[in-house]
DNA sequence: GTTGGGATTG
DNA sequence: GAATGTGTGTCTCAATCCCAACTT
DNA sequence: TGACACACATTCAA
């Protein structure tokens, strides 16, 4: 029950309010004190406070002049401020430093307050502003009234922002969504699908979760700042949750790569040991090798081989374990190689990306060349498995604005969901599956799935896809998206070419000069011809191009 | 004076 | 010519506003 | 806000 009447709120206010009954409903234990507080104290809020408070949680920096609140919904903000002040929710006239400064006011502002610093006033604002910093420093603080001296403009500081974002990590599970979700569902901009889930579902599970993926957050911003050292010291210990150690490796298995940009090879080291991010032990491996520990380097890389992760690294390791078996004067059997099949052809240069001219070059009366790349199979993929996908398993879904399970990419995705898989696959057995999937895509259009591109497929495709793609093909592709999901929905060949005459098609993949075929694309070609699905590389050579 | 990258908005 | 590392552009929700660059 | 594919540079060994 709320003391306002949520049909005369402004749209983001009711989303808020929205916002804080779920987190409250399903995290209530583990709320803080000052959680808790922020709670009952924003609801006692008059609206124009609360209105005022969201749209600067939502706006992107924490300052904000005075003469940059102008809401017609709110009016004057005055009254608003003081309340808000009162709570320390926000602070005016804050004390703050040059950078604050110089991002809060215009280029010409800056002459005008700080014209007598200046050495060239004619420079960018960046580059006044790299000056006021070195003229002043980044310590030196003082109200932003007396730095912006004749302005009369005050500024306001948020206090919550950080709070909200932790009520906001609640809530989506991750730091990357927000209230924009809320309206561009309701605007019908973003669509979700909508799965059943129940009250106390929730991402984290207890307060320890929670506080660790924002101490994660903090070592990522290091990160960013190339500053792997600090990152490094400030990465959280592992924790009992499977999901958030997968996030710690990442950002640990980042952490080192940095490390190793900056040469530091035995910290990088640090970083892949006992590290279970599957590209870890290709770096350690790779680390082994430039500080010259060849016989290690090669031990890891033959234990990685015996038992790879996936197919990557098996990859990487047979790539690597012919360097090092030279080094260490061993000798490792050699893989075969099939053949890929590739042909040459010779286009006019164009502003167009080379894929688009190649697939005009190979289009006529009776083939028509599609640039697909992932999105069609696993478009197709994402139709036939929706149940799969969609699944209400417990603790997957727990927003609504979820466009996967939470749990899409753990290894044991497939085994929870076998039932649902098997009906796909028995699905795609039945003589109608086509129109099946036709009705699917009508059914389903616009709904966000991590498989669906809904702008690269269409009817005509589909239409396409019937006729000229055996069912066998797709559910051998398939099968290999299933075995691994995150890594093999993506590699696919650029162009579908599709023959109506001959009701055949051919896969292929479009390289311009310079280019070359990737490891992941290696890999699906590797298994295209496993499995004499016909597929194809086609070398592009600008004509009247000397260089050949 | 125009353009282009952001931030903001619903 | 492989193998590797590194940098870039493209998806972007779309319309509008603001501000700081400039014969783009 | 990454993920992905591409473009380009460097290195090293036959
Ligand atoms: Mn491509
Ligand atoms: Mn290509």
């Amino acid at each position: 029950m709320s003391y306002f009447p949520e049909v005369d709120q402004p749209y983001y206010l009711s989303n808020f309010h929205t916002l804080l009954r779920w987190v409250e409903q399903r995290y209530d234990d583990l709320l803080l004190p000052k959680e808790h507080d922020f709670l009952d104290i924003f609801r006692q809020l008059s609206v124009e406070s609360q209105c005022l408070l969201v749209r600067m949680l939502m706006r992107t920096k924490l300052h904000f002049r005075y003469s940059k609140l102008v809401y017609p919904e709110i009016g004057n903000i005055d009254v608003a401020v003081k309340e808000l002040c009162l709570y320390e929710l926000v602070v005016v006239d804050p004390v703050v430093d040059i950078e604050i400064v110089t991002g809060q006011m215009l280029k010409a502002e800056l002459i005008t307050c700080f014209g007598h610093d200046l050495l060239l006033p004619k420079a960018s604002k960046k580059q006044l502003s790299e000056q006021l910093y070195e003229c002043y420093g980044l310590q030196s603080k003082k109200h932003w009234s007396k730095w912006a001296v004749g302005l009369d403009d005050p500024l306001i500081q948020l206090q919550c922002q950080d709070m909200f974002d932790c009520l906001c990590l609640m809530f989506f599970g991750n730091p990357y969504q927000d209230l924009t979700e809320f309206v561009l569902t309701d605007l019908g901009l973003f669509r979700y699908e909508t799965i059943p889930f129940d009250d106390s579902t929730r991402a984290f599970q207890n307060r320890q979760q929670i506080d660790f993926y924002r101490q994660l957050l903090i070592s990522r911003e290091f990160l960013e700042q190339d500053l792997p050292d600090q990152a490094f010291d400030s990465l959280p210990a592992p924790i009992d949750s499977d999901w958030l150690n997968q996030k710690r490796d990442k950002t640990l298995y980042r952490i080192g790569y940095e490390f190793e940009r900056k040469s530091d090879f035995d910290q990088a080291l640090s970083c892949y040991l006992d590290n279970d991010y599957r590209r870890a032990r290709e770096r350690h491996i790779r680390v082994l090798e430039k500080q010259q520990r060849y016989e290690e380097a090669f031990q890891l890389c033959e234990q990685a081989l015996a038992e790879p992760l996936d197919e990557n690294e098996q990859q990487s390791c047979q790539k690597m374990i012919k360097r090092l078996a030279r080094k260490v004067a061993r000798k490792v059997s050699i893989a075969v190689v099939a053949p890929i099949e590739q042909h040459t052809c010779q286009l006019s240069y164009g502003p167009e990306p080379v894929e688009l001219l190649a697939a005009e070059s190979l289009t006529s009366q009776v083939q028509q060349a599609i640039y697909v790349e992932n999105s069609l199979f696993n478009g197709l993929f994402g139709l036939t498995f929706w149940e799969a996908v969609f699944k209400p398993y417990p603790g997957a879904f727990f927003h609504p604005f979820q466009s996967a399970p939470h749990d899409l990419y753990t290894t044991d995705f497939a085994s929870t969901r076998a039932r649902e898989i098997a009906a796909g696959w028995e699905r795609m057995q039945q003589p109608d599956y086509h129109q099946w999937l036709a009705d699917r895509y009508l059914d389903k259009y616009g709904i966000a799935n991590p498989f669906v591109n809904w702008s690269v497929i269409d009817e005509t495709l589909l239409r396409l896809v019937q006729r000229c793609i055996p069912i066998q093909h797709l559910k051998t592709i398939f099968e290999r998206i299933l075995f691994d999901i995150k890594s093999n929905s993506s590699g696919f060949p650029d162009l579908v070419v599709f023959d109506r005459c001959q009701s055949c098609y051919r896969l292929v993949e479009v390289k311009g000069p310079g280019d070359r075929l990737q490891d992941n694309q290696i890999r699906w070609f590797d298994y295209f011809i496993r499995h004499q699905i016909p597929a194809s590389v086609l070398y592009v050579q600008w004509q009247n191009d000397a260089n050949r």
